[in-house]
DNA sequence: TTATCGCGTCCAGTTACTTGACGCGATCAG
DNA sequence: CTGATCGCGTCAAGTAACTGGACGCGATAA
């Protein structure tokens, strides 16, 4: 099957991916589908249907009845590839709120049903604040939504980096109040106040920096077959999976999959997986942190 | 600020809403940005350009010795508007190869970091089947990748919907061998091989159509700064959180959440959340699954 | 039957976009 | 300082995309 690899308009490839979307998601597609969401005349839509039956003759059929251009069995996508996940993601953000069908392709929303808690909407001026201090090396005062929900003074952070582990959002940052790094939640950042030139070195940052390899391996307190499902699931070798983590976000994904709770607390299905060097993990943590806070430390002291 | 309500032509929107999105993003575009990704000339961009002047002219300025437009510090987005989320997401899908950054309208990615433990990408056919299969009420064969490992005779389900939590995605289906409604993991459909009619009424899965409130709060095992804490960051009212959820699904979220396990196991930090009615849901769950059961079977004893 | 609707197509006119050419200011190497 | 380079802006002429209007066709519904 052709990938469509033509030259052509960016428009047009956009309206012909379009028509591989909806005959893949829907298995159909209007002439009127077409011009309306690209807000183009039925005569182009008409022209760019016959383009399309061009490059993928087999992938529809006109059906008089149903007034639609149906998806046939040797359909194979000519535009959208194995962008699924792509699609998949859309489906979810629809349903959590964060985007609204209208931007996306779909038309009949299949029956889908995702299940979050939700969280509080990321603030557009507050991001955009923070990745200018990451890209042009600044610190930034901010107003951080403390634990008690009381007031606090605002806080100085020279944020160098974001990371997102089990839906939430962090900002690697160095703490002027604190002189060592730490991560803030990004929702919990209510206000972005002032900013100037960072003084911090963040290669510093050894907790951040360096990065271990968690060894992931079904718990054995798993009937064998449920075992050998784990390891499939995770697309483990040898009974194990070795996953590359730096080592400060070690502790969001031990958190997310259980695997900081000792072993026998918890019944085994609700600690599929284990962490074969726990304690190396940990220790490697402690003490690049403490390097990381000497160093700072020294260079404080010798800079100022 | 207009929100750039003018009626223009589709790639011409998408052109000036690259502009808008580049400079909350970068803080900055070049001519030649807009003329690759979009695959124009340097006159039109340059025209494009000029027209984004006219509707948001202070959001932009040239810096002659930068050679790019770089954003004033007034900027508000003229186009992207509210559809933040949408760009962290699609940070998320590029890190974990969902996407390609080609796909998206990011130049420089960020410094950012996504922790996953990942899973075995969807397959596009049998995505699309599942798809044809709820659309058209038809029950399918499928390989689906047991437990053991081991081949297993095909089955037959009648998918009704689809249901995505903590990273998975379930099709919620009749399943013929059993007589009852179950979920399958999409991930290990590994294929599937024939079609026809379904016969089963989908609205008997009482367990998918019934809803209950799941009654959250903060684990009253951490201190009370704490506690608010939680409560704030789940937007919980009167230090409680009301999430109506399907009954088949209710599982899943307290398996995420570790709202499964008994009070007193783990650490309060481990079970920052804690389920107020478990008791209730879990004898919901049950009660509605036996009820669908009952259901099914008076159904196929009468009608076949 | 008649009315309606969506598709396809021929037509002429408008807009978007192209290639080609030239000038301007800033930066950089010699 | 000078000439080369690069990115931007603009004028001009031609092409492709797209629009409006008009007409016929087949299927469906009143």
């Amino acid at each position: 099957m052709e990938d469509g690899s033509e030259r052509l308009r960016w428009g047009v490839r956009r309206r012909l991916e379009f028509i591989d979307f909806r005959l893949f998601w829907d298995g159909r597609f209007n002439r009127s589908d077409l011009a309306t969401t690209f807000g183009i005349s039925a005569q182009q839509a008409s022209a760019d249907i016959g383009h399309y039956e061009k490059i993928a003759a087999a992938n529809l059929r006109y059906d008089r009845a149903e007034k639609a251009y149906i998806r046939t069995d040797d359909f194979a996508p000519a535009f959208i590839g194995e962008t699924i996940e792509r699609y998949l993601l859309q489906l979810v953000a629809i349903e959590n709120r964060w985007m609204r069908p209208g931007d996306t392709w779909f038309d009949a929303i299949p029956p889908i049903e995702v299940l979050t808690l939700g969280r509080r909407p990321t603030d557009p001026a507050v991001l955009l604040r923070v990745l200018d201090a990451i890209r042009k090396h600044q610190e930034i005062d901010i107003d951080y939504a403390s634990l008690t929900g009381s007031v606090q003074p605002s806080r100085t952070i020279a944020p160098h980096a974001l990371a997102h582990s089990a839906g939430r959002w962090y900002v690697r940052s160095w703490s002027r109040d604190h002189n060592d790094f730490r991560d803030y939640n990004l929702n919990r950042i209510a206000k972005v106040i002032d900013h100037r030139p960072a003084s911090v070195d963040v290669s510093l940052d050894y907790e951040w920096a360096q990065k271990i390899n968690l060894v992931i391996r079904p718990n054995p307190g798993l009937p064998p077959e449920r075992q050998a499902a784990v390891a499939s699931e995770h697309a483990m070798t040898d009974g194990k999976l070795i996953r590359p983590c730096r080592l400060s976000l070690s502790f969001y994904l031990m958190s997310e999959y259980n695997l900081d709770v000792e072993p026998g607390v918890l019944k085994p299905e609700k600690q599929q997986i284990v962490l074969h060097n726990r304690d190396e993990v940990t220790q490697a943590r402690a003490s690049s942190r403490q390097m990381s806070i000497e160093a700072l430390a020294r260079a404080s002291t010798g800079g100022e």
